[in-house]
DNA sequence: TTAGTTTCTGAAAGTCATTTTCATTTTCTT
DNA sequence: AAGAAAATGAAAATGACTTTCAGAAACTAA
């Protein structure tokens, strides 16, 4: 089932309803492999589909991560984005504080070690967030 | 140096004033082992000092963070927190989504593999952020 | 297909935490 | 003690996000 149909099953499900405005920016939106904002899809999407409001953009952003088609990321920049969900194993970032390039990682030791500290206190882990900030090789040479 | 030198210092350092609500805040702040918030501190500060106002709280607050005193924390409610730095050890967390409760963990050889993953990318790592969220003890038993 | 019901949409207004402004007060330096 | 510089608190501004609402579009059943 690719990812249309999984969001067309959900709306299904929910009981609601499958517009033209929320294919297109799901389209917009998988077809880029950016870590985009609200305001930044708004604009991207305004380009090609200038009717399509803001409101509407925030929407369907939600949606997408309520139904598991992407994923909420918040780096301290004060804009929440939104991750496309690739299927792809479960990932976290670098994050450079001079030119924002996001890069992402995956370390299952971490992944194991987290657990064993959440076994630690009794604590039942529902999901995690983990990011380095710091300066990526370009930035790190130019300084 | 206790940290109420360190504060001094660095007023003095930034050309800043020293002034009895700075002090005010930096007492109750230091003498207690909360995540405050901005809004929380201003409360706890109101009973006992009700002519400080949010504003002040807010900027001495953000003063702490610059020489070091607190951390800024962000749990996704919305609200920043700042947690007082007790030269203690390196710590990161676990947040319980049920009731709030803030456990603080610290595991070494995450902060390793966290080192062997940026030089994997050539990243220079400036400061990070590690964070369980789920179900404290308390919580999983009254689910 | 169509009528009828429900949900959507976009624009604008509303929230809420945070930040800034500004007139006044306080601190610090000579 | 006087002047210069910074701090304060109240209120207004900001900015991301969320809600409202009236008209538009999509679904459902006959």
């Amino acid at each position: 089932m690719d990812r249309i149909a999984v969001f067309n099953n959900y709306l299904r499900h929910q009981g609601l309803k499958n517009t033209g405005q929320r294919m297109t920016i799901l389209e917009t939106f998988l077809g880029s492999k950016s870590h985009y904002s609200t305001e930044e899809l708004y604009l991207k999407l305004r380009k090609n589909h200038p009717k399509i409001g803001y409101a509407t953009v925030h929407r369907t952003l939600k949606l997408f991560a309520e139904c598991g088609l992407a994923t909420e990321l918040n780096f301290g920049d004060g804009q929440t984005r939104y991750e496309p969900l690739n299927s792809e194993q479960h990932h976290d970032h670098l994050v450079c504080i001079e030119c924002g390039e996001i890069i992402e990682f995956s370390e299952p030791r971490i992944e194991k070690l987290q657990e064993q500290v959440a076994a630690r206190h009794d604590f039942k882990i529902k999901s995690h967030r983990h990011e380095l900030y710091g300066l990526c090789s370009k930035c790190v040479s130019n300084d």
